[in-house]
DNA sequence: CTGTATCCCAAGGGATACTG
DNA sequence: CAGTATCCCTTGGGATACAG
């Protein structure tokens, strides 16, 4: 599982059969209220929070701490607002074991473990893409500073 | 183009051939900087305005007004952080055609273009299972109201 | 250990008005 | 037409402290 094999993936040959796919998918944002459906997923898939449980998930089931640790930078609070939002989405499964210290562990469900594809996917045009967008952004920066 | 034809893909029975290509992705959560990586590219593409003028561009080149008015529900303000910040990253090329009234043209780069894959990938996702999500926060919300 | 509550700051984002 | 600037409110999100 190394990062460089990231560079690789489908940055001008994007695995046919993936990108036939894509293709087939029918445009969404110009039906009516899409913009709204769009939206709404994205504040809830789109915040880093999200999006870093449901890959650290993917691995096999959690605890609070060991999440907390995992993912480490998330705070106490917003861990536990995510996971609790994530829970009510149903994308994530909660269990509570009542032992004497308290132990909960935290689980995709099957919806979850669908959003982790085109989650990865997304994950992985960032890393490949990653290069080529800094670069713009340092060209477009000094163009600015003239 | 029915958007009714999006309840269809992938639930239950993913087109293998796509599940395929993103089980070959590396897991990129546990490398070094990887969060930061991934919360950086979201915080761009996950912004709903982002990807909005991302997808309406996918149809062809537009004007800034012509984006605002495709848009709806966009202010000049947003659209026009959201086109700079899309250009500076390389996904958006601006044209400015130095006519009487100034017309400036608004188009998608290569690079833009190849973001539109996966992010249409989690636009289908997202249009496909928003009945079970919903579903599923009216059934946590009703418990909570115990 | 697993959270919830409070405080508080910074970023997001809309409305409006003004400029080239 | 294509923006930039200002104002201002809402949300995101960290730190800390407390509770089951």
């Amino acid at each position: 599982m190394d990062v460089t094999t990231l560079e690789a993936p489908s940055l001008e040959a994007p695995s046919l059969e993936a990108a036939d796919r894509a293709d087939a998918v029918p445009d969404i944002v110009h039906s009516p209220g899409a913009c709204r459906v769009i939206g709404d997923i994205l504040s809830r898939v789109g915040d880093k929070w999200s999006m870093l449980v449901v890959m650290t998930l993917l691995e096999g089931d959690r605890h609070f701490n060991e999440l907390k640790r995992a993912i480490d930078g998330i705070s106490q609070q917003m861990l536990s607002r995510t996971l609790r939002a994530l829970e009510r989405d149903g994308l994530v499964v909660r269990t509570v074991h009542a032992s004497v210290p308290v132990r909960v562990e935290y689980a995709l469900s099957d919806l979850g473990r669908s959003l982790s594809r085109p989650v990865k996917e997304l994950g992985a045009w960032a890393f490949a893409n990653r290069p080529a967008i800094e670069e713009s952004r340092s060209v477009f920066d000094r163009r600015e500073g003239d």
